[in-house]
RNA sequence: GGGGGUGUAGCUCAGUUGGUUAGAGCGAUCGCCUGUCACGCGAUAGGUCGAGGGUUCGAGUCCCUUCACUCCCGCCA
């Protein structure tokens, strides 16, 4: 045989290669042992073919006692297997390969976590192992669809027009944002580069260089703690940027890329093939979060006004909402059948959250109209009449309500009205709900410190023309800002660019920057942009979140190669690591370490 | 920085009210078995019960401290 290590891969042997001499190379997955018969399921990254030897063989005694994951390589003949032992579960189950010879590529020690098992691992292991972890079938298939996403994006963004360029992973560190990675500058003493938290400002100059349409799977740093859905460290977006745009061109080119992906990848549903658009401040009051998830029917409602009523005797409320609490509820469609202990476990999950619980009753009538629960009495049939108005809810529904400050009160609504609506089931889980939310405010104002903040991005346009914007105002600007959700999932945001300097500095004076800040913070930007900037706008989708949701998958790190730990630390690769006094004084760096 | 969960054999887990020598499945080693595909059967080895301290006649189990992993809050323009 000519070839060295493989005729055919283990997922290619058909009935058509029957009675042909083939030579396979892979793992040894699983050895099933009957004595005077072995069964060897040979694994590489394509499938398993089922490989067969009988002690009349020489090698016989010494494949029966090498290891699983031991990597072979195997010559031997197709042969049919028999009605009765045809394995429909495998694409080569027609056949098997009767083995003539084999030869041991990579012996294997004894395994630290078993490859062929549907088990779960823990995180430590699977990570201190992933080279092994990665042979798993689950984890390997998603990291080949992750593979298979990424280049379709990159053929469809090509297709539409845009140019994929690289911008630089050693840059400088900017004021706004997350926590920087710092890398010393050895030729710099005493000098920083930063990691990119995202390429934002080398897009907008690849804008102003005249490139009209850009875009790079671009990894972004930040050092900021993990979530289940972030991790620490650095994550890939998808970053695009366009000039002479408006925001819903933008939105066109997402939409369309979007939908093609999650069509070719998912089995799931699209609930909207056109995006539907929620202003920001609809987000906070009917969803009580600006990553509101569609598939959830759901919606808050704002009720203060009835807890001034005077049929209202609902004092704990009342004597709230005087203190500048407001009430806000949600209503479950038909739910008065219900026992008393859902309506109970919900209350007492709030206040688990820690709210101080969530009210609640069930509109009925008799004769009259009236609350059937706990506070139902404090209500008046008119009043309920007044709350069935503002609400929609009808007799037989059933209404929790929250009373609070405004931001916590968008907190416990956001948390209640996904915690009922899955005690509900009411969230059809076979579906993807894409939804555009649209005009953000271009300031906030910290509660604690009461300054002025950008909300988002500095370098967004505010809305309206910029002669008209009352900037005595500035929490009522609203800028050209705008995140794309799924399933209550955040993949991305974006915005139409501030391209005008002046407009610039008249924003950041309002967040506290003088114009000589500006210019030394973001100088590579001003000065671009005064010298011909084209109007321009862009988004950045998360890759990881994109796979997340095409895998079906609650974690980040079953769509990652080598991800690192909660702590930061890579357990395969031993980063971080402590560096050598030589490397230290090169780079002018003494370590003060508290302990 | 704060809160929750977990930690027992190489791996996944059980272990009752504090009570004799800490168990099971998979894996490993040895033996038997010619049609399995999670093959089957028998035997053997394998344990600092995360670590340290305390209570007790006696601690895997109760208490305190601490470490690791994980989930959440803060943080993430």
């Amino acid at each position: 045989m000519s070839k060295k290590y493989r005729t055919h891969n283990c997922n290619e042997l058909r009935r058509e290669d029957l009675n042909n001499d083939v030579l396979l190379s892979g793992w040894i997955n699983k050895k099933r042992d009957h004595g005077n018969i072995l069964f060897i399921d040979l694994r590489d990254n394509y499938g398993i073919t089922q490989c067969i030897i009988d002690k009349d063989n020489l090698n016989f005694k010494k494949l029966e006692k090498t290891q699983l994951e031991t990597v072979v390589s195997i010559e031997g003949k197709v042969i049919k297997r028999s009605k009765e032992t045809i394995n429909n579960e495998i694409d080569t189950g027609e056949i098997e390969v009767a083995i003539k010879n084999f030869r041991i590529l990579g012996s294997c020690k004894e395994l630290p976590l078993p490859v062929f098992s549907d088990q779960e691992y823990s995180e430590d292991i699977r990570l201190k192992y992933r080279f092994l972890d990665l042979r798993r079938k689950k984890i390997h298939e998603n990291i080949i669809l992750r593979s298979k996403v990424i280049s379709f994006i990159r053929n469809e963004m090509a297709e539409l027009g845009f140019l994929e360029f690289q911008t630089p992973i050693l840059t400088s560190s900017s004021p706004e944002g997350a926590r920087d990675f710092l890398v010393p500058s050895r030729l710099n003493p005493g000098k920083f580069y930063a990691l990119p938290q995202a390429p934002q400002q080398f897009k907008q100059l690849i804008m102003v260089s005249g490139f009209d349409k850009y875009f790079q799977i671009a990894p972004c740093f930040r050092d900021e703690d993990a979530r289940a859905d972030r991790s620490p460290g650095e994550f890939y977006q998808l970053d695009l940027e366009m000039s002479f745009v408006e925001q819903e061109d933008v939105f066109d080119v997402v939409e369309k890329l979007l939908v093609s992906t999650f069509k070719k990848f998912s089995e799931k549903k699209l609930l909207f093939n056109k995006f539907p658009k929620v202003t920001y401040k609809d987000a906070m009051l009917k969803y009580g979060s600006d990553k509101p998830d569609l598939r959830n029917p759901l919606i808050i409602n704002d009720i203060t006004e009835i807890f001034f009523r005077d049929d209202v005797y609902f004092e704990i409320f009342k004597k709230l909402v005087k203190s500048g609490s407001m009430v806000r509820c949600i209503v479950t469609k038909n739910t008065r059948d219900k026992p008393r202990s859902f309506f109970d476990n919900i209350d007492k999950w709030a206040k688990e959250q820690g709210a101080s619980g969530l009210a609640y009753f069930t509109f009925e009538k008799d004769k009259t109209l009236s609350g059937k629960g706990p506070v139902g009495k404090f209500f008046s049939p008119e009043s309920l009449e007044e709350i069935m108005k503002l609400t929609g809810a009808e007799i037989g529904d059933s209404i929790f309500l929250a009373c609070s400050k405004k931001t916590e009160l968008e907190k416990i609504t956001s948390l209640a009205r996904d915690k009922i609506a899955r005690d509900l089931e009411l969230i059809d889980e076979r579906v993807f709900a894409f939804c555009w939310v649209v005009d953000y405010p271009m300031f906030e104002k910290d509660e604690l410190t009461n300054k002025i903040e950008f909300s988002h991005n500095p370098f967004s346009m505010p809305q309206g023309e910029s002669d008209k914007i009352n900037f005595d105002k500035p929490l009522d600007i609203l800028a050209y800002q705008y995140d794309i959700v799924c399933n209550g999932i955040e993949l991305s945001s974006g915005a139409i660019r501030n391209h005008i300097p002046e407009l610039m500095y008249k924003l950041f004076s309002i967040a506290g920057y003088t114009k000589n800040d500006v210019d030394e913070k973001f100088s590579g930007m001003i000065n671009a942009l005064s010298y011909g900037a084209p109007p321009h706008g862009g988004i950045a989708p998360g890759i990881d979140r994109i796979v997340m949701l095409l895998a079906n998958e609650k974690n980040i790190r079953e769509v990652t190669m080598f991800p690192m730990n909660q702590n930061a630390q890579d357990l395969l690769m031993n980063a971080p690591s402590e560096v050598s006094d030589k490397q230290l004084k090169e780079l002018n760096i003494n370590l003060k370490i508290k302990k």
